[in-house]
RNA sequence: UGUCCGAUAGUAUAAGGGUAGUACAAGUGAUUUUGGUUCAUUUAGUCUUGGUUCGAAUCCAGGUCGGACAACCA
């Protein structure tokens, strides 16, 4: 059976290139820069990147692109390994832009003595306004014509530290007049005198992206070197350094980043939400960031599906949140265990069941589940917590759960039906009284009794506790960067709700830190890690959906 | 008054000169010991104006709108 699967424009490209024999063997690079955390949207270069090649053969790269000793740091390459591991790839090598300092300074000293680089001593801010705007052109300054003697002189004492930060620069002599900016004499090596978390103090001058990216992508054979929108005008760029210095021509494909409504995916901006404790870590559960999503008890099955499921084009997007939930929620569905929590409990008693007597029901762990997932017990006795939320004293129109003299089944156990019930001084339900038909039981039901709702439970004597951080969007508005003023001013107040003492049933005793769970009628659920032997904090992954209007 | 990129249902993404399709979202109904799942079904789209053609979402030209570009960041 051949399923016509349609091609995104860069599977098209690829296809193409193998067709022509321009490649025998697809070759692709994730290249991440070690200073923050990766998130979902690296997560859709990294699928891509790396189903690249395991669709067409080949083999992908993980290159960190340390070029500026300022920002990175080594926490941050060991979290962005676990990242791409969790997700499911593996790189073929592990390289770094700084493994190849010295090739990239021979580069530099080839362009020098092709008369195509030259030491530049303007300021930063010279440098700018001879720059031109997008609109004019710039002009050329008073150090563009030294001699080849004079730049490979500079440039070596430039390397040999006998110039403070920001004395000099190196640059491309290419064309102050040309109409990207990108092309007018770039920067290419700029002296900082910082340690490198690889190379120590080996370095003083660090090159720049633009010097450094396309030529480790060269250097590695990349084919295929695919990145964002924003680095198209760059591209003229990379070509320029590959012609000039004559070496494996990789090419530079571009398509559109990924934008989630109701968050921000931008490193600055996550860093900023670390930095001024909006959240409690890079790992937060309502981050976008790949530790934040897995902690908060995503799958990396769910988040590969839904990187499939965006596709890959240029045009500008914003994708809807609800996609991911629909991911998670599907994945879940097939995988997480049912089990039984009252968030919100209010006592049930159950009048004609003998007082002490315990019984100990079994119920299935998944009806999604091939085998069910096997079955566990479930202890029932005569006082249960039920949800305050199954309870309305004047129930609404077509309303299947609890009311005064309504009947529910409650979940794996029996019918019971609402007799009376009991409020509290502040005039809030506390108690409701029901009798139960003993021959309702699940599995052997005689009673010939049906009822619309059916609820969840646990049995008060035999209950646990928890505490569950229910958590929801991040921001109040669909796109925080659009917005007017900063974009911290639409936090969601409410983006966690901590609720402690949730009962839940004995078996969820054993919950393991990594696998979801369905509380029933309640959403997804995982085990958080600051979790204890005797208090267990679970974290809601997603909702169920809920087709209730009440 | 620049250069480059883009424009298809609410949101994404296909259709590569020949019936505009799929998914999510939303609505309705059926099934259901989860108001979950599943199934059925409805709503809803080619930015605009010309041109080429028997025929244009697709090719061409002009316009409109959106985005990117003036870091010793990547």
């Amino acid at each position: 059976m051949s399923e016509e699967k349609s091609l995104n424009f860069i599977e098209e490209i690829i296809e193409n290139d193998l067709k022509s024999g321009k490649y025998e063997t697809l070759v692709t690079r994730f290249p991440p820069e070690p200073n923050g955390y990766l998130h979902i949207g690296h997560a859709k270069a990294i699928c891509l990147n790396f189903g690249l090649t395991q669709k067409y053969g080949g083999y992908t790269n993980l290159r960190f692109d340390d070029t500026n000793p300022v920002t990175e740091k080594t926490e941050y390459v060991n979290s962005q390994q676990e990242d791409i591991k969790w997700l499911g790839f593996e790189w073929k090598n592990e390289l770094y832009a700084s493994d190849y300092f010295g090739q990239l300074h021979k580069f530099a000293v080839t362009l020098i003595e092709k008369g195509l680089a030259y030491v530049d001593h303007s300021t930063a801010e010279e440098i700018a306004l001879q720059k031109g705007t997008p609109t004019e052109s710039g002009v050329d300054n008073v150090y563009r014509n030294r001699s080849v003697e004079e730049n490979l002189d500079l440039f070596n004492r430039m390397k040999n530290g006998e110039f403070e930060d920001g004395a000099c620069t190196l640059r491309a002599k290419i064309d102050m007049a040309s109409p990207n900016m990108l092309m007018r004499d770039p920067i290419i090596y700029r002296i900082k005198h910082t340690p490198h978390h690889r190379t120590g103090n080996e370095w003083c001058i660090y090159p720049m992206y633009d010097f450094a990216h396309g030529q480790s992508d060269s250097i590695e054979g990349i084919t295929h070197s695919i990145c964002t929108l924003e680095y198209v005008s760059h591209r003229e760029l990379y070509d320029w350094f590959i012609e000039k210095l004559e070496i494996f021509p990789s090419k530079q494909y571009e398509f559109a980043r990924l934008n989630l409504t109701y968050t921000v995916m931008s490193k600055r901006k996550l860093l900023q939400l670390v930095n001024e404790k909006h959240v409690a870590g890079w790992d937060d559960p309502r981050m976008p960031t790949i530790s934040g999503l897995r902690r908060r008890g995503y799958t990396p099955e769910s988040i590969r599906e839904f990187c499939e499921r965006i596709g890959i084009a240029k045009r500008e997007n914003l994708i809807e949140l609800s996609l991911l939930e629909f991911c998670i929620r599907e994945d879940l569905n097939k995988k997480a265990n049912r089990v039984m929590a009252v968030l919100d409990p209010i006592k049930l008693v159950i009048t004609n069941y003998p007082e002490g007597k315990d019984e100990i029901l079994v119920g299935e762990n998944n009806p999604e589940a091939e085998d069910k997932g096997g079955m566990r017990e479930i202890p029932f006795s005569r006082e249960l917590w039920i949800e305050r939320e199954d309870f309305m004293e004047e129930p609404a129109k077509k309303w299947f759960r609890l009311a005064p003299g309504a009947m529910v089944r409650l979940k794996f156990a029996y019918i019971v039906q609402c007799d009376s019930f009991e409020k509290d001084a502040n005039g809030e339900i506390k108690t409701i009284y029901c009798t139960y038909i003993p021959e309702s039981k699940s599995g052997s039901d005689t009673s010939g009794i049906n009822v619309k709702g059916t609820i969840h439970w646990v049995s008060a004597a035999h209950a646990k506790t928890a505490t569950v951080r229910q958590y929801d969007r991040l921001f109040t508005v669909e796109s925080p960067d659009a917005e007017e003023g900063d974009f911290k001013d639409y936090l969601n107040p409410k983006s966690m709700e901590v609720i402690e003492n949730v009962y839940i049933e004995p078996h969820l005793a054993k919950a393991n830190l990594s696998d979801g769970y369905q509380f029933i009628r309640k959403g997804y659920f995982c085990l958080d890690k600051d979790s204890t032997a005797d208090h267990l904090v679970f974290n809601r992954v997603v909702s169920l959906k809920d087709s209730w209007k009440g």
